[in-house]
DNA sequence: GATGAATGAGGTTTCATTCAT
DNA sequence: GATGAATGAAACCTCATTCAT
């Protein structure tokens, strides 16, 4: 068992190197100009070796992007841990999900780009897993919804899902606003950081039980 | 004077013929698997004339992009007309950009792309362009929200930018949920039309100063 | 020796299952288009093994080739059994090709490109074997054409060797006359059946030591 | 005018430099040896240049191909010129295919490679070409056919192109016996102009309406 | 004897872009 | 202004084969 157990362990070890290696350059390059050629050359195994471990190099991709789902939900889970009501883990969940971007800010800039038409899904083979992760990431803002709902500090009458959905989307754009919208703030001199709170502010109002509060 | 006249209308008119025949293709295929070759094929011209009407193929794409702000823009002006208060008009524009997502699908499929990393501006010779039209879309739903915090139907205290930033990518997000969010309200059974109603519910509550009303 | 045979035994036996596996798999999509990848899937041995058995690929498809040469030659020798005359034994022969040929068009088919300029014997393990199974059945045409001589049904004067090669050359053409006479015989609508009939006639006539008869 | 006509003449003469240059190195090393890098390097071109000439390898193959069925049409025609009889036509093209089998010698053997299934036909874009040529070469055997039939010289009774499928097949297989075959011939110490010989004297046996004339 | 892992070499094709005319 | 032809660069992927275990 233990001579298995050690090639099972390299051989993730291994899968691993070359997830780091596509990473480094994704990050620094942009999926569309790496290559193949490029991530071998980095993580110093041959091209074709790259193909046993991935089916494709959309796979390969996708298993970059599923390794920073895991981490982004790990830090939800993480973050809910010392909070009470359903909105203060709303809450937490927000600032994790900051805290995420700023720690990540390349990871989640290809999180967004693998979410474009470009990808077809059905060439990626671990597609299912892909699915799961960002499953297992909603569910924790829905998890907090539902029990705001019952603690009183949500409003209820929405699926819990349908809110959890809004809040993810609304954080997103509280960070990344995207190109046309941030040149829209930086006309008027608000800076991101001034963004993501009133942003943030509105979003809770919205969603918050409690019909006076603003907050951050 | 009419005979460069007549040069000027027919080189416009070149330009556009070349901007519908690449939208036709993009709607179809997307912007990746579309080559320069193929549009030049539609447009029955030779491939290098493309290249004297725009730099390069971001050029051509942004072009097309242009075109489908343009009319968002002018169905956000057009909506607003009739309606008197702040918070009305900021239902219509919400109502006008669903109907322009609606109308042009493949379009907006583009826009959001658009969006995306893989396109450096500094490239696009019609940069300029494309921001100002960005800033006159979005210019529509900042007038709008001026005007409710004048009239009191909007909450006021926030830059009227920041809330038009964050009406716009709320529309967007409850027309265009993205892929993850779409398989999160799946496996709820909610559809894409309680969503977005729902959704928008809420974006209203957020900005609405009246603390009692949920509408869609 | 008990052992040892058991082991010998296997051995064969395994050697069979990969034979197997590959002809399944060339029948259907042809040498070219199967990877030694997917026998060692079909066959369910490590790729490796399989250079165990074989030196290389063309090495296991020639051990493919040469089992189809022993099933045309066991049918050869089957069917003369029973025919006196050596013309007769000629005839049998020649029907019990075209039988091969409709009970194994895959294999035949196989056997047809084997002898393209592809493949360089040199490479070949069992090369050997090859020719000799190829000997094998060109002789069974061989001694019926030395009878046909003895007993006069058949013209003399030529080696027999000649003939038999004549005889076996006519046969293949009858049963699959090439692409390009294939069009030549459809552009005049008649079928392979018709054709194959006509054309061993002629052989027949060729050969045979009457000078009266064409016969089918 | 004559500007348009030197382009032309410039496009077919450099088509016609990349033909060369492919058949070069197809004739040294066999279709499947030689890359499409190669072919660009022996005519100093660019690889993709190639792809505008030819839609594919296998296009670019069947021109090398097609060229060579021309020079074969070409000289079947020439030689019957001084013929009368149909079966002294049918001498004389017998003849020139030899002729060119010895002149061309690795023109006929791609030729022979070009009938296997290797290659799909629907993917190469002068197919059409190919089939006409190839059934000008089998119409001057045809209309030999139906001459000595005519004139007597040649049996009727059988479809004349069945006759000149029988006849193009033999001189064919009397030329080119095959790996196992010259084996075959071999073994008995045959040489293969004794045996094509023999073989052509044969098939003019089977044809011939004489009853008593083997010649060669 | 069997295998999992690795590899080197190369395959065809595509594309955006640019000259010379 | 328009074009036909050319190109450089690279892209992804596959395969037969061979070690170390």
């Amino acid at each position: 068992m233990s001579i298995a157990d050690r090639k099972e362990r390299e051989k993730e070890q291994r899968r691993n190197d070359i997830i780091n290696a596509a990473e480094k350059l994704f990050f620094s390059r942009g999926y569309d100009n790496v290559s193949m050629n490029d991530i071998a050359n980095e993580v110093e195994l041959n091209k074709a070796t790259l193909y046993l471990y991935f089916k494709n190099k959309d796979s390969l991709f996708f298993a970059v992007i599923l390794r920073g789902l895991r981490i982004m939900r790990d830090m939800f889970r993480e973050s809910v841990k010392e909070e009470r009501t359903g909105l203060d883990r709303i809450l937490a969940i927000s600032m994790a999900f900051f805290k995420y971007c700023r720690e990540h800010p390349d990871q989640y800039e290809l999180m967004c780009y693998a979410r474009s038409r470009r990808f077809d899904m059905s060439q990626v083979d671990n597609a299912m897993d892909q699915m799961l992760m960002a499953m297992d990431v909603i569910g924790c803002i829905y998890e907090a919804i539902k029990k705001g709902a019952d603690d009183g500090t949500i409003l209820s009458g929405i699926d819990p899902m349908e809110m959890a959905v809004f809040v993810m989307t609304n954080c997103e754009n509280a960070m990344r606003p995207g190109k046309d919208m941030q040149w829209a703030l930086d006309s008027r001199g608000i800076s991101p950081e001034k963004y993501l709170e009133h942003s943030l502010g509105l979003m809770i109002h919205a969603i918050s039980s409690r019909k006076d509060a603003i907050q951050a």
